[in-house]
DNA sequence: AGTAATTTTGTTATACTATAACATTTCTCT
DNA sequence: AGAGAAATGTTATAGTATAACAAAATTACT
């Protein structure tokens, strides 16, 4: 049995799994409406927060959207690769680039504590489907 | 005189730079609106979205808000910097950093088209206002 | 210049995203 | 069991963004 707080947390992230590309708490909330019509926004934002504070979700910035994390659990900002076509993310970790860009934003005493890394555009798959075309 | 068009962008473009933080679109909509109580959401949305794609001004995706553009005018991504206490934002160029993205998203087929890079932290005034404190 | 076609702007309404505030329940610990 | 803490439920509302259509300005063309 799950321990307490964390039925839901599960039950979301099931959800984000299963969907695979990022989608908003909304769609969420509408998935898990089947099982339990009363569930409202707060529950499925809380379980989010929580998710996303444990490292086993994120939460996709420029899209206002909410993905399951392809790894184990990490605690690295990720680079979250996103295609404008299929809606896909690819998640890498590259701990040089961090350092790196930590040591950019740092250069005027700036302490960095967390790091959005998005980039948009078209995966392999969408690109060679239109090279098909 | 201002070419047709331009000149709401004008107007918002100059509500962004008299701030010098990132506010939302609805704050610049409610400073416009001292003069023009007529204004409407769109009309600040669009003057937004132009701004954005000529780079004079920077959608912050992490906060959901816009911010005016620190340097001249640049299509090259910016590195924002942002202070969570003050709210100062900070705006970097790393050709190289971007290249080194480019390269790690692109890994398997990926076409990169647009990056995100926020980094939230503590500026470097807040950090030294702290300590003496 | 006149007029059709295009683009921009205005307007209304609504959709989507997120959280505040407080009530209730469940759990934990002594 | 009972007090206290944590999680969840509930209601309401705040905040962000855009669809869809109407009106006006600009442009292109004759």
């Amino acid at each position: 049995m799950y321990k307490r707080g964390q039925r839901m947390q599960a039950e979301v992230l099931g959800v984000l799994r299963r969907r695979g590309v990022p989608i908003s708490a909304y769609e969420v909330l509408e998935c898990l409406r089947e099982k339990n019509p009363r569930l409202s926004p707060p529950t499925i934002y809380r379980a989010l927060a929580a998710l996303a504070e444990r490292g086993q979700a994120h939460r996709v910035e420029s899209l206002n959207a909410f993905v399951a994390c392809q790894r184990e659990r990490h605690h690295h900002a990720s680079i979250l690769s996103i295609c404008g076509d299929c809606g896909a993310v690819e998640e890498s970790i590259s701990a040089d680039l961090l350092t790196r860009l930590s040591s950019i934003a740092g250069k005027s005493g700036f302490a960095p504590m967390r790091h959005v890394i998005e980039v948009h555009g078209q995966c392999g798959s969408c690109g060679s489907a239109e090279e098909r075309a």
